[in-house]
DNA sequence: GGCGTAAGTAACTAAATAGTTATTTCAGGC
DNA sequence: GCCTGAAATAACTATTTAGTTACTTACGCC
């Protein structure tokens, strides 16, 4: 960063900056936890990726669980504040949809972190999130968003009455999540890379299929 | 105690029985690593649990990670098991195309361990499994018996054509699999228990619903 | 019945690992 | 300028942990 111009000292002084230590720490257990889980990954180790000492982050966060949770609060604000940048107010209810269901699949595309940390915070039974309570309020917007898009839906005949917005999350997450998180497996199962470009282009496709169909008022497009 | 013949006096004899002691270990390591995770599973523990001598566990297994491994292809051939039972041959092709939905969520609500177990196969890229190899062929036949299903429900006319059995699997599973791998974190951010009895037969419904409606040749029914 | 091998045991070890202690260094308010 | 508390460091420790060693005990085969 700024270099002070005492360069003839023999020793080079430490430019502090707390907001930017906690933030490295933050990133390299991020990193440490995703690749290892929570019992895999090293606090020395994290320590090392972060340039910090490791007495720095018992100094920010307490302990490795803590920290762990900070972790994921940091992730459910990632995930809030990338779904509301989503408008979907705007266009065709079915088109609006597409925009929902690539943004699940971008997003964990785009963040593979993710999926590993909260397959860990499931292991542990969401012990480290419990604490929080902000999980919910970051989440509420974006389920109101998903409830306006069915009722604009339904208005304009498009889709069908009656859907769960919760259900319907949960339905294009799992969809993605599934296969991502699993792609190693199911890789092997299949006996091909389901992480390249053909096959992810391939799934995209599938999930835009089935999601319209489960949403549409009438038959879907097919052969009618 | 002069007495020679009497059993409880000097030593019991210990019965061996070498297929199982190796089961018993590795029933006890399927818990552990399912409740803890590869990393966070303890080898005394599992010999503890297993009431077994840690040594035992060498001698079968080698060492924890190859004992892993183990535990997983024990997963796989479970699942192939309990997948053959299933006979998709019989009844009106969305009648099977139903029980094969149940089959999935009943596997996994029946064998909690095995999503906590492939989550931490798929933290290691699935390379514990890779040295198997035994994996693809268990899965065969179960692809075999999907595709024969589609089959029969396009000849039928109750399922559109093209229809991918891959995918369809995936699907299936990927619906299964979040809701109830994901249900602690979900549970928090939609402040209710996903997990009990009331939600679980609402999420089979929707469940039935979804691909109901993808594999359809027509609308289908509004509340099959 | 005795003999070789596999099953089983207890106690040990070397390396890791989360968390601490004691101390120094900087930044900003007075 | 100087003083206080927060930021930072290096070296340490008490445990834990995977894996071993050296040994004993039962089983099956001839």
């Amino acid at each position: 960063m700024t270099l002070e111009t005492d360069a003839k000292t023999t020793k080079v002084p430490i430019r502090r900056d707390p907001d930017a230590s906690r933030q490295r720490i933050l990133a390299a257990a991020t990193e440490m936890f995703a690749e290892q889980g929570l019992d895999g990954a090293r606090v020395d180790e994290i320590a090392d990726r972060s340039g910090m000492n490791k007495r720095m982050l018992y100094h920010y966060f307490g302990n490795k669980e803590e920290l762990f949770g900070a972790v994921l609060e940091e992730l459910y604000e990632t995930i809030c504040r990338e779904s509301t940048k989503l408008d979907l107010g705007t266009g065709s209810p079915p088109e609006a949809m597409q925009r929902l269901v690539d943004f699940a699949l971008n997003f964990y595309l785009d963040n593979p972190h993710a999926m590993t940390l909260l397959n860990n915070a499931n292991l542990h039974k969401a012990r480290h999130l419990k604490q929080s309570g902000r999980v919910r309020s970051i989440h509420e917007p974006f389920e109101d968003m998903i409830k306006a898009l069915l009722d604009r839906g339904v208005a304009n005949g498009d889709f069908r009455g009656g859907l769960n917005a919760a259900r319907l999350y949960i339905t294009i997450v799992g969809l993605t999540y599934y296969y991502l998180s699993n792609g190693h497996t199911l890789s092997l199962v299949y006996d091909r890379n389901l992480y390249d470009r053909k096959e992810l282009r391939a799934w995209r496709e599938h999930m835009h299929d089935v999601i319209a169909r489960f949403v549409s008022a009438d038959q879907p497009a097919a052969n009618l």
